[in-house]
RNA sequence: GUGGAUGUAGCUCAACUGGUUAGAGCAUCGGUUUGUGGAACCGAGGGUUGUGGGUUCAAAUCCCAUCUUCCACCCCA
């Protein structure tokens, strides 16, 4: 009966590929990753931000409240729980962040300064720069309205480009703010609210089409010749029409704001850019994209951002001003590769000791031991082998250092560390071997 | 969700356009070398040609379906 079992189990070929839009991350893709997660890890919490977390599944009810309409409703994995719940997988962290905020909105000490890394997934169409499964670091501050903690999200941001080793010339933050596309609409092209989310979104498309697509796209949308004009003219504004604004629009006053703010602190790299407008519907003010701007591969933003101050009222709390972005792992890893700006992979391992005779085996482990908790990461060899193996072992997995333990050795109470770049060798003890090695 | 391309050994690619037993480089493993790695040489293993149908005397090759990957749209990290 039991071989029929193992037979029927034969004949079931399972694929070993990953789900669609999924991949497995053997221990060099680990590395780069962790290379990225440490380095936001360690800026974050050099700005003084506090990890949290949050589950992977939210209720849909969640998503459908404030998120686009295309995320909630097409990108958005579902199943019903046994219980009979609409259950979502998380394709973002902002709702899930306003939730817990909310939760203890009376009793939270505010500024809150938060960040998270996290998985998400999205159903969607897999391509460069797009899968169904990422991560994404998220940072937010939050009980802040005033320009000063966008002037400091925008620090982090340079902060982090500066750890990765970013060439200046391959990187631009656009910003913008959505104040400014209520002046547009309301007081220059004085359109009916209906019309503001088609040209919101001719805006949005602008860059990627000709100028006489863009032209256009504004006609189908009914729009007079001298409001197409009006258009074609805001998404070419720069700081200097924003000047002769400032009284009358909020937008403007914003950013003007912020961009005195990031000259006093220095910051380069950032431009202010009409047709930023971003898609998700709870943004209010400004917004931040970071783009490749180094060449033609990575067309997709790094990340993206912005203030979203009346999300907690989703939840029939009192507002509260927040502005934070996610940042994504797949983009920004794509990005690090274009211009080669990953460390050579290198494994943990920092010393391995042979095995000459399998009655040494004990001796090893008990060097080992001793080696590890002096802040060695030590490998041990556990089947005899011949020793041309062992250090051919060790050489492809690049472990700069072996200790060979042998007949000789033992003799003498002492142990042979070899160096493998140099090839090196040095008879001593064991206590002898450098704690702060490589 | 729409449109376009793709799939042959672990990886990168061949196979004279339908014709014997599907090949090579790299990688892996073994040996030359039982206490010294990176080089060289010798050898070995590894494939239902993504999967399932069909056409044909004959299919990696042609047709259909399906899946994967990639690209664009959409959306977005």
């Amino acid at each position: 009966m039991e071989t029929k079992n193992i037979n029927k189990n034969k004949d079931i070929k399972l694929s070993t590929s990953p789900y669609k839009g999924t991949s497995d991350s053997y221990p060099e893709e680990m590395f780069y990753r962790n290379y990225l997660f440490n380095i936001w890890e360690k800026v974050a919490k050099k700005f003084g931000y506090e990890e949290y977390d949050t589950p992977l599944v939210e209720e849909v009810a969640l998503y459908k409240a404030k998120s686009g309409e295309e995320l909630a409703n097409k990108q958005l994995y579902t199943f019903l729980d046994k219980g009979g719940r609409e259950i979502a997988i998380r394709p973002e962290m902002t709702p899930s962040l306003a939730r817990i905020i909310a939760a203890k909105r009376e009793e939270l000490r505010l500024p809150l300064r938060l960040f998270n890394i996290g998985r998400f997934y999205r159903y969607e169409r897999p391509q460069r720069g797009r899968t169904r499964e990422f991560f994404q670091l998220n940072i937010d501050i939050l009980g802040v309205g005033e320009r000063t903690s966008e002037a400091e999200i925008i620090q982090f941001i340079m902060t982090v480009m500066q750890e990765l080793k970013t060439p200046k010339e391959t990187y631009e933050l656009r910003i913008s703010n959505r104040y400014l596309l209520d002046y547009l609409c309301e007081e220059i092209l004085k359109v009916s609210e209906e019309k503001k989310s088609g040209i919101t979104k001719a805006i949005d498309i602008f860059p990627k089409i000709k100028r006489e697509e863009f032209k256009e796209y504004l006609k189908d949308l009914n729009l007079k010749k001298e409001q197409i004009k009006q258009v074609e003219d805001f998404v070419q504004w720069d700081l200097g029409n924003l000047q002769e604004i400032k009284e009358k629009s909020k937008g403007a006053s914003e950013l003007l704001d912020l961009f005195s703010l990031l000259e006093t602190l220095g910051i380069t790299n950032v431009k202010f850019c009409p047709y930023i407008v971003r898609g998700l519907d709870y943004y209010t003010g400004t917004v931040i994209e970071m783009f490749d701007i180094g060449g033609d591969k990575n067309p997709r933003a790094l990340f993206g951002g912005g203030r979203y101050d009346n999300l907690l009222e989703i939840f029939g709390k009192e507002k509260l001003p927040a502005f934070g972005l996610g940042w994504g792992d797949i983009t920004t890893l794509d990005y690090l590769r274009t211009y080669n700006l990953l460390p050579p992979y290198t494994p943990n391992t920092e010393l391995f000791i042979t095995l000459m005779d399998k009655e040494y085996i004990d001796e090893s482990f008990k060097i080992a031991s001793f080696l590890r908790e002096r802040g060695i990461n030590t490998e041990v060899q556990l089947e005899e082998m011949r020793l041309s193996k062992q250090l051919d072992y060790a050489n492809k997995k690049s472990i700069p250092w072996v200790l060979i333990i042998g007949e000789e050795e033992k003799e003498k109470d002492k142990v042979l560390l070899k160096n493998m770049k140099t090839s090196e060798q040095l008879l001593l003890s064991v206590t002898e071997v450098p704690a702060k090695i490589g």
